[in-house]
Formats: structure tokens, C-alpha cells, sequence
DNA sequence: ACCTGAACACCGTTCAAGT
DNA sequence: ACCTGAACACCGTTCAAGT
């Protein structure tokens, strides 16, 4: 049986796929639950924290996908994350929207995924596939072309229509290609 | 003179850089040009379109840096783009949002803006600063990296509050660094 | 051609009241 | 503890009317 607040965040993020965020109204959220406009106030201080909720949600299951991968490919883990990206925008961009309250589960629910993320940077080194160097912010390099190439396509400004079409996809193997040519740590830095 | 159109654009865009999307209404917007709450309609289709509008200036102006830097080091190219964003966030958030209508000028200002940025790393693979290769795609790999440090950045999923901290600047002088020392064009693509 | 004021439907939020 | 229905302030949009 599901709770009142889980068929809430259901609905939300139902709603929010369909619609985008002018979609996620209290009370299309609460019809859509069973239950009247203003119940979410009894689960969530406001709309906005009901928000939070499906983005912690959202962040949580990628979490839970990245340690799944335990030790996968660093690439595998990024397509993933660019492939869950294209398949539902508005959750993405919600997840990465303005979050000024420091929602608690939603910093832990990120933390996770990230500490997921290192660690497969880190064993991708041990075997030789990635420069040596901080993992931390190896993957932070990684994260942010993965993330920047998801939200260009999205926007439609990645694509030129004509030629040199690259999609995300292809923007990731390209950087891994290169990481690979290169030996070893960053000069520059 | 300003015109009223102008005034228009520029009280957007002041409301929103204070507070957020959520803060322009087209009744603050009136009041801060001078006009009725209606009076957008005689020059917007709707609010939407009066938010392209912003967008639209946003991404020209954005262009306009690039150009006037013609052969000027992509890394400061880039570094412009990051500062650009971190310090406008929400117009930097606008530009890049939903916009399913194609707006023609938005469009047209999205071009430039990366016409210029090829321009200057085809100047740069010339010099030997950058790996040789579709300099479309590898503006693509540079653009997605700004953008994806950027965004990351403001959604406070960058730094790690201890160690590792980088930087979106930090990011993208990694990023060349290793382009610096990958000598030819991926071999994965 | 551009602007205004009234009006309408819709939304987030609050509150008194119910079980 | 959880939910409801009425109510309030606010917002986008429309429309008749003014210059």
C-alpha cells in the first residue's frame, strides 16, 4: 500500500513529465492522488518542498543505478546518466534547478551519487584507462561535460542540423579518447 | 529615447536577476517601465515571448563578446562564458531553458555566438593549441565542459565543501591541458 | 498604433472545522 | 494525525474603451 506522501510525489513527478513545471499544480497533484488541493500541506511545508521531494527522489535512483555499476565503466555510468537526462527532461533540470534551501535528503541523495561516480574514476585509473591525478576532480570534469552536453541537447544547441552533428554521446567518447591519449596528469594545473 | 519595447526587456530582466523567474510578473514589469500591467501585450504575444525577448538579447550580447575577442584565445573565450553565467545565473538559466517555440532571433543569436567560438578554435588548432579534427565537434566538447561547469556550479554540485575543490575555471584549464597533451584527433570516433 | 481599467479563470496558501 | 471546503491575495490573459 502506498502512502498518501508517495502517491503525492508520484503524482508530481507524473505531472511534471507531461507538462513540464507550469503542469505541477497543488491541485492537479492532489486530484490525481485522491485527495483534496491543499492535503499536500499535511506531507510537505509547500509546493516547493514537494518539489524537492521528487527531485530527491529522482537523484536517489541514479544514486542507487551509479552503485549498482559498483565497479562499471566510467563511460557506462556516464551514458547512463546522459540517457536518463534525455529521457526525462523536466526531472534533470528540476534535480539541477535552484535549490537556495539546503534540503537535507536532497545534499545526501547527491553526495551518494557522486561518491559513486569517484570511485568508478578511481579504479578506471587503476587500470590504466584515465590520467593519473585527483579522482575528485577528475570526475567532476567528466560529470560537468556529461552534464553541459545533456543540457545543450535539450536545448537544442548542441546540434547544428547541417554537419558535425555530435550528440552527447558522442561528446563522451570524444573526451575519453582524448583523457586516454593523454598519459598523465594535467600540466597546467 | 528608450523605447517602451526596450524598457520592457531591460525591467524583465532586472526583476528576474533580483529574484528569480518567479519574481516577473507582468504587473512589476509595467509598473517598473512606466506602464499598465497589459501594456506587454501590445508588444509580446504573451510573457513567454517578453522572456525569449530577454533570452534572446542575453545570447546576442553573448555573441557580441565573442566576436569582438575574433582571434582571442578560446580559454578567455570560454572563462568569459563561465564568468558570464556564474554572475548572471538566472539569465544564464533563462537562456539555456524550454524554449520549444523556435524563436527566429533567439535562434539566430545562439548561431553567432557559436560561429565565433569555432572561428577562434580553428585559430587555435592552427597554432597547434588544440588537437587537429572537426573544429565544430571539438567546439561542442569545449562548449559542453563551460556549460556543464557552469550550471553544475550554480546548482552548488561542484564543490565538495573539502577537498577537491575546483572550479568551473579550474575545469576548463584541466580540460585543455589534457587537449594540450593529446597530440592528434580521438581515435575512439 | 498604443495604452488603460475592469473583469475572469486559475493558482498557492491559510484557516476553521471535521474524523 | 490527517483531511476538507471556503476564503484571500496574486497572476496571466482578454476585452471594451479611450487617444
Amino acid at each position: 500500500m502506498e502512502s498518501t506522501r508517495e502517491r503525492l510525489v508520484d503524482a508530481a513527478a507524473k505531472l511534471l513529465d507531461r507538462g513540464g513545471p507550469a503542469a505541477v499544480t497543488l491541485r492537479e497533484v492532489g486530484k490525481a492522488a485522491g485527495v483534496s488541493h491543499n492535503a499536500p500541506y499535511r506531507h510537505f511545508a509547500d509546493k516547493d518542498a514537494l518539489l524537492a521531494a521528487v527531485a530527491a527522489r529522482e537523484l536517489a535512483r541514479q544514486g542507487a543505478n551509479l552503485a549498482v555499476g559498483g565497479g562499471a565503466d566510467v563511460v557506462a555510468l556516464l551514458q547512463g546518466y546522459v540517457r536518463w537526462a534525455m529521457r526525462y527532461p523536466e526531472r534533470f533540470r528540476l534535480t539541477f534547478g535552484r535549490w537556495e534551501r539546503d534540503d537535507e535528503t536532497l545534499g545526501e541523495a547527491a553526495g551518494g551519487a557522486r561518491r559513486a561516480l569517484v570511485a568508478a574514476v578511481a579504479a578506471a585509473q587503476r587500470r590504466g584507462q584515465l590520467p593519473k591525478g585527483d579522482p575528485e576532480r577528475l570526475a567532476s570534469l567528466l560529470l560537468a561535460l556529461a552534464h553541459g552536453a545533456a543540457d545543450l541537447a535539450l536545448a537544442g544547441h548542441l546540434s547544428v542540423k547541417g554537419k558535425g552533428r555530435a550528440d552527447p554521446q558522442d561528446l563522451i567518447a570524444d573526451l575519453f579518447a582524448y583523457l586516454g591519449a593523454a598519459s598523465g596528469a594535467p600540466t597546467g594545473a
